[in-house]
DNA sequence: ATGGTGGGTTCCCCA
């Protein structure tokens, strides 16, 4: 089984690259982060002409995820409980061929002392608890999306430029170390140590062109799921060419 | 410390 995590960066500007990505990799599940749309104008016929179905949680302009699988998704669960009607669209959670998958577009948190921080680290808190709730629930976990945390220096381009930064500063970091804490694994490091794997890449300064690259987007899996993991790959070429997404897609091979 | 680039039911906000 193979599961792709892409923060696609508006899947309405991105369409005909995801369309012609999906046609050329066949994943069986494609978890998206960054849609900006709501379902209602989420385009739906595009997915489906190529014998994908879909399962979105969207809002206008901002965040939103969803996914596409071969598989009919089950459970679907959007957000976690507890959360206000108008929460931001940032989590949805589906079973797919077994595998209980939580698709994730973590709190940016814009630089370190913005409320917007402050408010990504409490965020993080309360993921955590949903996560242990998942996991208790489900032994075969995945979740998988763009976190917004670097968690190591081999994930950092320049790790001193960014330390103390959003995106690298030590107490997101504690957050991903917190969430590795309730029984989830890292799984690209499962079977690959080195630096330099990078999943994003900024659009200003030539970020791309110049590998001013950070390891932004995970998969984190139980021990279940851990011993299932094959590989997992960053699709770097994806982030060249014609407008392409700031984020390139990462896949999991599973058994 | 600043700015640069890209997307959105856009003329500012977010990343």
């Amino acid at each position: 089984m193979r599961i792709t995590t892409w923060n696609v960066n508006s899947v309405r500007a991105r369409l005909d690259r995801v369309i012609a990505w999906l046609e050329a990799n066949t994943p069986d599940l494609l978890c998206m982060q960054e849609i900006k749309t709501l379902p209602e104008t989420f385009p739906h016929e595009a997915f489906e002409a190529i014998g994908y179905r879909l399962a979105v949680h969207g809002q206008k302009t901002y965040n939103g995820v969803a996914f596409a699988s071969r598989a009919e998704p089950a459970e679907v669960t959007r957000g976690m409980p507890g959360d206000p009607e108008d929460a931001e669209a940032r989590i949805i959670a589906a079973t797919v061929d077994g595998v209980r998958v939580v698709n994730v577009y973590v709190v940016n948190g814009k630089a370190v002392g913005d409320p917007k921080y402050d408010f990504k680290l409490r965020w993080l808190d309360r993921f955590r608890e949903y996560l242990q709730a998942e996991l208790e629930n489900h032994e075969t976990l995945l979740v998988c999306g763009d976190f917004n945390i670097a968690p190591e220096d081999r994930d950092v381009h320049d790790p001193d430029l960014w330390r103390g930064k959003v995106l690298f500063s030590e107490p997101e970091k504690e957050k991903f170390q917190a969430m590795l804490g309730i029984g989830l694994k890292d799984a690209l490091r499962l079977h690959n140590s080195e630096p330099g794997v990078y999943t994003w890449w900024d659009y200003r300064m030539g970020g791309f062109r110049r590998n001013l690259g950070l390891r932004l987007d995970h998969f984190l899996v139980s021990e279940a799921a851990a011993k299932r993991i094959r590989e997992v790959t960053v699709d770097r070429e994806e982030r060249g060419g014609e407008k392409p997404s700031d984020h390139a897609p990462v896949t999991a091979v599973l058994d």
